[in-house]
DNA sequence: CATTAATCGAGACGGTACGTCTAGTCTTCAG
DNA sequence: CTGAAGACTAGACGTACCGTCTCGATTAATG
């Protein structure tokens, strides 16, 4: 077992060190134009056959591209599909307009059900969850892929509302941290388990109610 | 394809013995033995290898059985192990005393937490959802045996918060039915997801925290 | 590596232990047809593809076969086609009339030479001599499958030229046995390497030569 | 397909040299260097691993050399390991001192034997006769690195005995050809036979009556 | 001396076969 | 009919080599 551990297709290609001179050193280099074909079709694959009947090989075959070219960018199925679907959370934005705390929440509720209703990510995201519960550096890549893109959002509403005078700013910054972290799992989570295993829609007023209970939530009455 | 689709291992061998009238059928008994072993021999299988290291081959050696008694009784892995974890969840109950809303809350999270700890839960529970978003009838059993005996909680501890006055009975049932998903949605979502994905203990202060958070966001203020 | 070191398929199948009274044990017994069915098929396709062009997987698909099936029979692609093209040298005989000891050996060594003018065998017997030299296990099939029973014509010749009075009795029965395989290497190597080696053909005047070179050299002169 | 089939590898080289007309063309010159270190590899590869687990790869990386090195002068596996064992089949020489034609054949005998006794000829020369028996090209490579190069010790023996007057001048010069074939085909094939097949020592007790039955053979009685 | 063109190392590439593993079914005999 | 045992078809697994290709870097003879 001499498994590629690196942390992704592009951590290689990157090629470029810390100092920036990107002394490539021999050899071919790796095709990049195959690195997205693969992933696109891990995304077709997804969507089409879900994460447990999707298979390395069937995915090579639909990128056009050898096994081996795709064992030697990613150590396992898991890893590929993470990176399959990273990029999608790469749109999550928070709504542009100064609207308030209440209507951004509802908006990333909504943003987040939107990509939760694409069938690649539905069959993939617990899928690699589940392979992680005893694989850490599973758990890692998911983390910086997919989770540290979504808590973004989390970060952002928090000054946000702070600037616009809805929130105090906490007196401890550890507080602030793990009153985040609170937020940000109550609603991935409530979000995640309504799609997933409820398998009840996220609708618009569902995703008011949620916003309304966590608003609340956070400011304590006198 | 003859697959065994029925719903559990005892509701074949069931028949006939709760009333006695069903005339049990010629031929060898099931033996009852075997249905425990194999329960049994999954759950350690499940903590040992984590779900998708888990085969049916092995369990069935573990539980001193052939894999045709395994086949003959559940259609597959994904059932098997829902019938493993299933009666952990029976164990979930309200504490006895007549504590609050609050403290109920904090207890189920508590509770629920404690069962994510435990190896054969943690790899099991997602490893089923995700296999379910594209199978209705292992959707429908996880929710029988596992969501079903959560969400048991929610209501009673709502029955209980209305009976001391902490909450005011709905004027919808339909607008209570909805107010209980959401609430049980959030709960459960939240604490799966600080456990499996943020990995993040689940401890009292936290369950404190959460508690606090969505008794606040039921009780609107003026 | 925990191949299967038995004999053969048949040394299994046999299934009756030494005192004949074949108590199989439990299970569905191996398929007798199957082992018909992979033989042949690896005959065809050593004719048609040579012996380093065949594949298991081939053979596998063409007997109607899984691959498995073939594995858990013989350990690998040279003990199957020492297998394959064993029972082709069961027909070797001596002639039936009562001719001479040159007579019977230009027989034998045109007998010997129309089985190598097969392909299955002609691209068989080098390989798998090839692959024996470091190779005990496979070294032994090779002698019990093939070289024994061309050997067995070189005693039989040598014991009929005694009854007719062309050889006298060896002395020393270890002698004879030297001289036997003396015989048995001069004409089965020359045989093969005309035919192999030099690719000349070995026909009646050839055959003829050999069988009168080897027949003057066993009689010293006075 | 654009395979190197040339000859060997001074093949290329070795143009320009013997007569001087041929201009050299432009560019780096190839490393004769390599050449040594790639022929010596593969010897120890050979006597290493056998010839089935040689691979290409591995010779390259013993060598310090690249595989595209490799695969530039040579087209495959088979005519690299018969170029690597080729030189070895030049030191065969007829005995000095004027014997007789018994002793010269003995002589032979155990020289080839000495031959066949080192690891790497072994493995090599059972193995590239069986890959040659549907390549032409392959045939023609060891007929003329190994084959003829043996075979002429045949021929100056013959022309040695009708010098000592042992064996009469053959009537017809193609039956001369035909009888040194069946001669070399012999001992060849003999004592192939008895190293490989039958795995007996080829000593000089055994050589000897080789050589006497031979020579016995070739003296037709009056 | 600069040009030029084939060489060199390194290693990625599309393929193919490997031998193993698991799924789920089927076939035997024993109770 | 159930049970253990184990052979069966089917197909994915991850690895190993194959022979080719694309790089940047050498290295002579030629211009």
């Amino acid at each position: 077992m001499s498994r590629n551990t690196s942390a992704g297709p592009f951590a290689d290609s990157a090629d470029g060190t810390a100092d920036g001179t990107a002394a490539r050193r021999t050899g071919r280099p790796r095709s990049r134009a195959a690195d997205e074909a693969i992933l696109a079709a891990t995304r077709a694959a997804l969507a089409e056959l879900g994460f447990s009947r999707l298979t390395l090989g069937d995915v090579a075959a639909r990128a056009g591209v050898a096994k081996t070219t795709l064992y030697r960018r990613w150590p396992g199925k898991s890893e590929l599909v993470v990176d399959a679907v990273a990029d999608l959370f790469d749109k999550l934005e928070l709504p542009p307009g100064g609207g308030s705390l209440e209507a951004d929440i509802e908006e990333v509720i909504l943003q987040f059900a939107a990509l939760l209703a694409r069938p690649e990510v539905r069959t993939a995201l617990m899928a690699v969850v589940a392979e992680a519960t005893d694989d850490e550096a599973l758990r890692a890549r998911i983390r910086q892929a997919i989770v540290d893109r979504q808590k973004r959002l989390v970060l952002q509403g928090r000054a946000r509302a702070q600037e616009r005078g809805e929130l105090t700013p906490p007196a401890d910054p550890r507080q602030a941290e793990y009153e985040a972290d609170l937020i940000f799992d109550t609603l991935a989570g409530a979000v995640v388990h309504r799609a997933l295993v409820s398998c009840e829609p996220v609708d618009t007023p569902w995703a008011t109610a949620l916003a309304t209970l966590v608003t609340q939530g956070l400011r304590p009455r006198p």
